[in-house]
DNA sequence: CATTCAAGCTTGAAATGTCAAGTGAACGGT
DNA sequence: ACCGTTCACTTGACATTTCAAGCTTGAATG
């Protein structure tokens, strides 16, 4: 087998505690200041950019990268806070679609210039427009590698 | 406020899916293949590489990134699996350390290998060189952003 | 139609993580 | 020596996530 270089080594861990320390971070300010974990936020501002604020919950699921079951419980707790109702498809009982309640919008709202400028702190203003790019890029490249079919 | 031009946005969304997926993708291959968690390689990672397998509980904490209470329950599982040893620090009766048993470095030697080439083939085969060295920097410049003192 | 079958979600229990309070050991002043 | 504090954990209660069924709806087959 193959190990790694002492270079690797150390980016790897470098991007090892960005990995652990940044997602962190974020959630922390979302609970603080907001009363919402990244998921909650996560699945509150995908529906808030959906047509009619409204998804199904197998591609919340998706975006947010919680299981259907994880999402399930979410959804169930938002919905107790007035943030997210649910209701079968008229078309295809099978689906349910949660939609964005104007409470949870409100929400959402309030909590995001916060969100924003926290990762415009963390992240965005600290680097160039160029390594930002590349940053994104390399990203990109490596989730493209990840076989995310097991997931849900 | 200021919000997030079009490209800032597209690399932070990026950005987004590797820290969701990345973790997500180790947690995977490590339970499949050996029945470990992220934390808990970590843990006997990093208790692997200290003098006489042994690390303080507040020291493993910091490195693993995880919170004293959390590790601490992490570690008294890792001792019901015959992994882990924890005994009181003889000088100082406050300390308690964690040492890394002979199954549990069997257990870490056989994880290994399987977790590096892992990624290696999603992580550090898919950028060049040099693209690594700038994503390590990358993100210790945004770690080394990230006020880590209410952790814990 | 009736009968499987799969899809899409929900549910409850077990595993895990977080939070707040508790424990005991050392320290600093008196 | 005594008192109060801080430090390093641990503990137990509670919240969340995961895992393994289970349910309901629509589709496919006979």
């Amino acid at each position: 087998m193959q190990w790694l270089t002492a270079s690797e080594l150390e980016s790897w861990l470098s991007l090892v505690r960005l990995l652990m320390w940044l997602p962190w971070s974020i959630d922390q300010q979302l609970r603080r200041d907001s009363k919402l974990r990244i998921v909650e936020y996560q699945v509150l501002a995908k529906l808030s950019e959906s047509p009619g604020r409204t998804m199904r919950m197998s591609a919340l699921a998706e975006v947010t990268n919680a299981s259907l079951s994880r999402l399930s419980h979410v959804v169930e707790r938002l919905e107790r806070r007035g943030f997210v109702r649910r209701a079968a498809d008229r078309t295809d009982g099978r689906y349910t679609k949660a939609t964005l309640t104007d409470e949870g919008f409100e929400t959402l709202a309030a909590a995001a210039p916060g969100h924003v400028r926290h990762i415009r702190s963390l992240v965005i203003d600290v680097l160039s427009p160029e390594q930002l790019r590349r940053l994104g890029r390399d990203a990109a490249r490596i989730t493209a590698r990840i076989d995310t079919s097991g997931a849900g």
